[in-house]
DNA sequence: ATCGAATCATGAAACGTTTCATGAACTTCA
DNA sequence: TGAAGTTCATGAAACGTTTCATGATTCGAT
């Protein structure tokens, strides 16, 4: 910078001013202008990180990027980050409770402006001082949490199933030993279910329980090589994928014999056809929010629980 | 640190050294150590990187974190980041050639100290000043380039649809106009069909052209409903599923009428099983080696290609 | 006991910005 | 024309580190 001011003639103020695109003279800027561009000077964000305590950088604390719905929120978050020249720190916690704990600290000493986090740990303290935003954990008023309709998701899926003739249905999940946001979605569609008289079970599978647990589940409910349900709707579409494998092991027949509809909308490589029926969380919308929420320095007027439209999606596992 | 220093009653310098793992007398630390504790100082990453002109970041230039192969290798080239205390800059590119010029700009200024990048546009100009890695693609010997074996996998895929009986095979793939390291693939295939006398055909697609050509192909191939292919051999597993789904659309079944491998190593929901049969690359071992190469300072005696071995997995669409 | 060598903490300078009080140059109005 | 007001560039200080020359202290050898 200091070579830039020596070649228009003026000051490190006036540089300064120029970059930052405040008041300045014409001729001025007009000079420093060309000596930026003769230079081919690029500021330091260090040195403008260390004055103005703003790194301009955000942290995205998430349990990885293989799994593709992760991949696709770390996509989006940082596409509106970069449209706010912001940057991201990602954080790889791979629900690692004490890896997120430690992200925390390292995050300190980055001094980011601000954390997003999808976070395993229920007990995590959040930091008071750091703007802090969840993706589908809520944790108290003062923390925004952003997450899709769950519930209206979890009601959708049950009217779904209803209308394309379903009789008999039921709900199955695992991560019942965390209540989060997404635990709604067994509660929007009990609630359907009720509504429509349309009988239903549940089983829920706690974290450390095997998978082998919802296959005795479903050989339970079956009798003669026939499924007694005509209709699942599943926490996710991961497993929901699992369990249409499991039932072509008992040669249980999606969506002739039981149709299935899965949540989260998932899609082959991201971006070719949807891998089950599925309740499409709004990425992109959760994303912005998010970002807008977190940029936010004025944290006191932003609701606490952003709750964003989900839409049915068909894909092969329904009959539509 | 000021204020650790003052707690201690030592100088700004020992506080620093202590930091840094360098000598110190013995009472000194111990006494710098329980100032740190107490006041829970955490050092400030500007500062230091404002001093010592290093960011300890890395620049990761790639097209989107979607595409599961791209979601996987982020995550391993973060964590083997993170191992060494170093963070990654994302810089999606979306394909777009103008779009990675523009992050050259952008981690200009964000001083990065490395930068890692699986890029498309061939006449990148590739910073001199900036140790540069990239992914699949060659530029020059002084550009160390990290690949896996594509020649060896193409030959592999030959060997295994010849060792699964099939008779005649042909290679598809898009991105013709590139010549990259994935390329290679064609060549591999083509010498091992030739060694083994193994009939065999190649279509390749420019990036512009449709689709629809496949189908085409294909078509062009088919007599009576049936393909007169037995075996394919095709770039991406992504293509590959695309391509098994048009033969569904005209009754031909895999793996019973035709075997089908593919590229890349992609997993349902990034964890499960294979999508496809396919050549997997070593993910893990080509995230280690772009980030040990980036991070060795003398780039004088690296590799200019650093190749690594593949192997096959077999996922539904062989007869193995 | 004295001197030289070795060890190791100190204090100041420097990294590249932004910001703020200062003062110079110009404008307006009587 | 002169005073008061306005605009806007200047220069220095500050942000939190690391590093280097300096000097204090300790130790060993004579």
């Amino acid at each position: 910078m200091a070579d830039v001011a020596r070649e228009a003639g003026v000051a490190l103020g006036t540089v300064s001013r120029v970059i930052n695109g405040q008041q300045v003279g014409e001729k001025y800027r007009k000079r420093v202008e060309k000596a930026v561009e003769k230079l081919g000077y690029q500021y330091n964000s260090s040195g403008r990180a260390l004055r103005t305590d703003r790194t301009n950088t955000i942290a995205l604390i998430i349990p990885n990027t293989y799994n593709p719905y992760f991949g696709l929120l770390v996509h989006h978050i940082n596409l509106e980050l970069e449209k706010r020249n912001k940057k991201v720190l990602l954080c790889f916690s791979g629900y690692d409770r004490n890896r997120e704990e430690e992200y925390i600290r390292l995050v300190r000493q980055n001094r980011v402006d601000g954390i997003i986090a999808l976070t395993y740990n229920p007990e995590l303290v959040i930091p008071e001082d750091i703007p802090f935003v969840t993706i589908d954990r809520f944790f108290s008023v003062s923390v925004p949490c952003v997450a899709s309709d769950n519930f209206g998701g979890g009601y959708m899926a049950a009217r779904k199933l209803a209308e394309l003739g379903c009789r008999k249905t039921a709900f199955l999940r695992t991560g019942s030993t965390l209540t989060n946001e997404p635990s709604k979605r067994k509660e929007g569609f009990i609630s359907a279910c009720v509504e429509l008289g349309l009988p239903y079970e549940v089983k829920a599978l706690d974290d450390g329980m095997p998978f082998s647990d919802f296959e005795d589940f479903l050989t339970d409910h079956m009798s003669g090589g026939k499924l007694e349900f005509d209709g699942l709707f599943i926490g996710t579409d991961m497993l929901a994928w699992r369990i249409i494998q499991l039932l072509k092991k008992y040669g249980i027949r999606v969506p002739e014999d039981v149709q299935v509809i899965g949540f989260d909308g998932i899609r082959m490589f991201g971006e070719l056809e949807y891998v089950v029926s599925t309740i499409v969380q709004p990425v992109q919308e959760i994303a912005e929010a998010c970002v807008s929420t977190v940029l936010s320095r004025h944290l006191s007027n932003v609701p606490s629980l952003i709750c964003l439209p989900v839409r049915y999606a068909p894909g092969g596992t329904t009959r539509d």
